[in-house]
DNA sequence: CTGAAAGCGCTTACAG
DNA sequence: CTGAAAGCGCTTACAG
């Protein structure tokens, strides 16, 4: 690699100040154009690598945006929240700032302890990926960098949250199942964990009141219990004609379960789903499952994150974003 | 948030000068034992946060490591990387360092373009997750900072890779087959696209001629192009009693197409395959299969990371890590 | 259009 | 054990 070469070595080379150089490079006014290029072709030629620490110090920016998921969101090989950060990354990439991602261990949220990256003054914003304890997230209130909550949201505060319309996607994906004849639908998911669950069951519900079918506790399985962690899933005495899963995986599952006790999808028991993951097209059969928009959903957090940034009084609600149905076998016709 | 706290304001609370407070909060000797404590306490505190940029441009240690992934690697909702990018962020961070990740882009990669935390000076070192050209990591050649290739190797340049012991693994989980009295084995895998393939199918073929088995070429199926892009299988007319599939995914792509064929898994083919992802516990039967032991593989990675900051000169050969067996239901036992 | 000066918040080498 | 001074490489506000 060739010499360390700063402002300072160009000013040199160009008998100019540094001033001069540094306008030149960010695209101030203040140079003229000619000299202005001439001095981007030698920065360039001569492999100049501005110094993020200094600007950082100077100007307190770093053009670094973190990534904050919660480890206990990382399955062991994969996880839906890894292909987000994949996206969120080279998003932020095109918008020129990098990405510094860390995992919030259950004890440092159990602690209340803040993130490194925040700590040592690393980043100029926060995304947070998948819910945390509110108790956690209540250390966000009135934060001195901007935060974002991503594919969730909380009743306090006003940090903005961009979030996948799972009320309406519940409803719309229920809507499909009375259309196909379907007048005994059941719920799968614990509603009391997670507002997603809570949020796909409510669209559930009203989507049977709509139509005046009743509501039967019976057909609703708990898939884990109140800490998160997956349980066995229990089938009813008497099964319903359709099951309305809070996701892909789940629905996995309850295939399996089906199977184990001799009904079968979708010819005794129809199945729609959550989240267009590999789940719902590994199942036999494959699964109607929505696919939650989720290049529409970074793609919003990333712009907000930007407005954010650069003027930080500025609130913003709640974002919905709308997510779409995938037709796939899983579904039957019935009178 | 309270006021900004700096090292300053700290001074003055104690009556000190600054220096006296940096050496009490970096563990340096010069202080006394009572002040140090003192301090710490009221930095803890006060909410006393460190700037990393101003430590930065004094040091020239940003404490972040770059995780660069290329773009092609990153399948749609999940990817074997994303897995090893989640816990080496948790690895790196009980380190002290901040993970910083980027995409590379195919355009990038064409165009020689180095990653912007390089090129902005973010990070102290670099660990390419996944093969790249070679042209392109030829610019890592007597780099100004450390660079480790995770998972791959290539023959050029003395840059440290960790990578997985694939021929040791193919050996051994032929030879497992072999034990189980197959003699009749096939390989799955296009050999001319991927150094792992190539080992493991090399590590097969070394089992087989140690056991004075003959290689069969009608018993090899190729699962993708030489580009890399996946094909239908297609079976021999006559099988063998047992395949090893280059990874689980062709494995359960391979188990599919025996039962569209008839043949069941193990009663008329025995299987073996890689990595112990998804597909390897969805498929049915649940299959045999070599755990790469990425724990190790990420730990090692990380351990060589550190050793190269604190001494650059320092050369590592191609580091290689042992895998495991999982034995599970998809080998019959024949004579 | 150009530049001198100040300063961001640390750490280091040195002196006491 | 403690501190004064210098300096890391930028950007900003101001003067010319």
């Amino acid at each position: 690699m060739q010499q360390k070469v700063s402002m300072s070595s160009l000013a040199k080379m160009f008998n100019v100040s540094k001033v001069t150089i540094s306008k030149a490079l960010n695209d101030k006014e203040g140079v003229s154009e000619e000299l202005r290029s001439q001095i981007k072709k030698a920065a360039e030629e001569m492999g100049y690598r501005i110094n993020n620490a200094a600007r950082g110090l100077r100007t307190n920016k770093m053009y670094n945006i973190g990534l904050l998921i919660a480890e206990r969101y990382m399955g062991k090989t994969n996880s839906y929240y890894f292909g987000v950060c994949g996206k969120m990354v080279a998003r932020l990439a095109e918008l020129n700032y990098s990405s510094i991602m860390e995992t919030l261990t259950d004890k440092m949220e159990n602690e209340l302890v803040l993130p490194m990256m925040y700590t040592d003054r690393k980043i100029d914003g926060l995304i947070i990926i998948g819910q945390l304890k509110n108790e956690y997230l209540r250390l966000f209130h009135d934060f001195d960098i901007p935060v974002i909550f991503f594919d969730f949201y909380v009743n306090e505060g006003n940090i903005p949250s961009i979030v996948i319309d799972n009320f309406y996607s519940g409803y719309e994906v229920t809507n499909l199942l009375v259309a196909n004849g379907h007048k005994e639908i059941g719920f799968v998911g614990n509603i009391m964990t997670t507002s997603s669950i809570q949020d796909r069951f409510l669209g559930y519900y009203r989507s049977l009141l709509e139509h005046k079918l009743p509501i039967n506790y019976d057909y609703i399985i708990s898939d884990r219990d109140d800490t998160g962690h997956l349980i066995d899933l229990v089938l009813p005495k008497k099964l319903p004609t359709a099951y309305v899963c809070n996701n892909d995986e789940v629905a996995f599952r309850l295939v399996n379960v089906l199977n184990e006790h001799g009904f079968k999808v979708p010819e005794d028991v129809s199945i729609v789903t959550f989240d267009n993951t590999i789940y719902s097209t590994l199942a036999t059969p494959s699964l109607t499952t929505v696919d939650n928009n989720v290049d529409e959903e970074i793609n919003v957090a990333c712009k907000v994150m930007m407005k954010k940034i650069s003027n930080p009084a500025k609130v913003y609600d709640r974002i919905l974003i709308k997510s779409f149905i995938i037709e796939r076998d899983s579904i039957k016709k019935i009178n």
